[in-house]
DNA sequence: TACTTTTTCGACATCGGTGTCAATTTTGAG
DNA sequence: CTCAAAATTGACACCGATGTCGAAAAAGTA
């Protein structure tokens, strides 16, 4: 809902947060200056929520209009009255998702006295715990990312700020001495970003292997650690 | 060509190997039973190259079974003689570069006495040559993987190879002390593949950062070895 | 050459999703 | 209550890709 288009899907152990905005670039509010009265907002909102769940259950390319207008009880031709195609409407219910996500992410992020290693513990945690609540839309960011270009924009966008976030992260730990200083920290933060974010991918969404929650965050946070040369609590 | 269905894109810093053959997933021969005179051979195969270029134009959704026809020099009536749909001719090109892609990654497996280390940079240094030589094809099928049930089979049997292949090279390390026993070799081989077959897929498909090929095979290298605790090189 | 088999052709029918629109109903303000 | 704006409806036209098919051409065989 918010115009904030990113959130911070990807896991990181940085804490140095800027939340500053950036460009909008996923409006939720739809049909540009057209008034819409509360029933309109009503209706609006029933075929975001339908069309969600249209989603999940038959991924974008199978989902198709009439589908989402019935699934919202609406005829479908009122459908085209909010939303200009079916790729509009899903690039707003991934806006709401990632401004849902954003804001779990965010909200915990004030960092605490935790050390390194937990810090990174806790991003992968809480990583993981929006990924089995969101894994689905997720997942279909994904699949929307190769074909449409906003999406992949989007995409790109999230994962670029969560590199970001690491990448700063390194740095500072390198100056630190915490971390070797031997080391591209650009691209080993896209490196660890790829390991974590993908992993959590084939894992939920692709059903690779059977872990506990608590077993996959430990190694993940492990192996994240272990490679950036920290020492581990 | 070969009926083996999967390759080893995935890097890997294991040595033991299986090339023992998987049953047959994909078979590059299509038509049943259909006899096959010699020009209905040269037909084909020009078909299969005319769709390898215009899959990587115009992307597999976008694809038209027309272009793929015209492309080939033939009237797209005849596409339907050798192939029932636009799906399998993809699944057969996919094959095909598979069945390239793992003969490269087999041809040059054989461990001389390298450290493991350095096996370890080679299996990298190979995975971003192949990526770069066919990235585009193995980028569709991340993309197909989403949305079609075969290539996401093919796919994840891919992947799996991969990651067996590193277990195995990590718990023969476990033994040797080279790497520490506390770690799931499973979930840590995923991890890890995924670090090098996520970042490169981000790098050289979707155009995210600028690497020298030998400073980031360098930097997963390293990562990868660090994550896993052995010593370096 | 005569005949069969295989290949090629391209017009055509089909099909399903998309998006439009004029008519109708509902809302809400005066 | 009255009227204008907003919302809803569902039939309909559109479109483009898919897949079919009968006929014609080419290749193979004797």
């Amino acid at each position: 809902m918010t115009p904030q288009g990113g959130n911070d899907t990807e896991s990181s152990g940085a804490t140095v947060t800027t939340l500053a905005g950036r460009p909008e670039v996923l409006s939720s509010d739809g049909r540009g200056a057209t008034t819409l009265s509360p029933k309109g907002q009503r209706t609006r909102q029933r075929l975001l929520t339908a069309a969600r769940a249209v989603f999940e259950r038959d991924g974008f390319l199978d989902a198709r209009v009439v589908d989402i207008a019935t699934e919202a009880g609406v005829a479908h031709g009122s459908f085209y009255t909010y939303f200009d195609s079916k790729t509009e409407i899903f690039r707003s219910v991934v806006a709401d998702v990632m401004s849902l996500v954003w804001h779990t992410r965010t909200s915990t992020d004030g960092d605490p006295d935790l050390s390194p290693y937990q810090r990174i513990e806790r991003a992968n945690r809480q990583f993981v715990r929006v990924y089995r609540e969101n894994g689905t839309m997720l997942g279909l960011m994904e699949q929307a990312m190769t074909f449409d270009d906003e999406v992949r924009q989007l995409r790109l966008m999230v994962r670029q700020r969560s590199v970001e976030r690491v990448r700063l992260n390194i740095e500072q730990m390198q100056k630190e001495g915490t971390v070797r200083g031997d080391l591209d920290a650009f691209c080993a933060s896209s490196a660890l970003v790829s390991m974590v974010s993908n992993f959590v991918y084939f894992w939920l969404v692709m059903g690779e292997g059977d872990y506990d929650d608590e077993a996959a965050v430990h190694t993940l946070t492990q192996l994240w650690a272990s490679a950036l040369g920290m020492k581990i609590d």
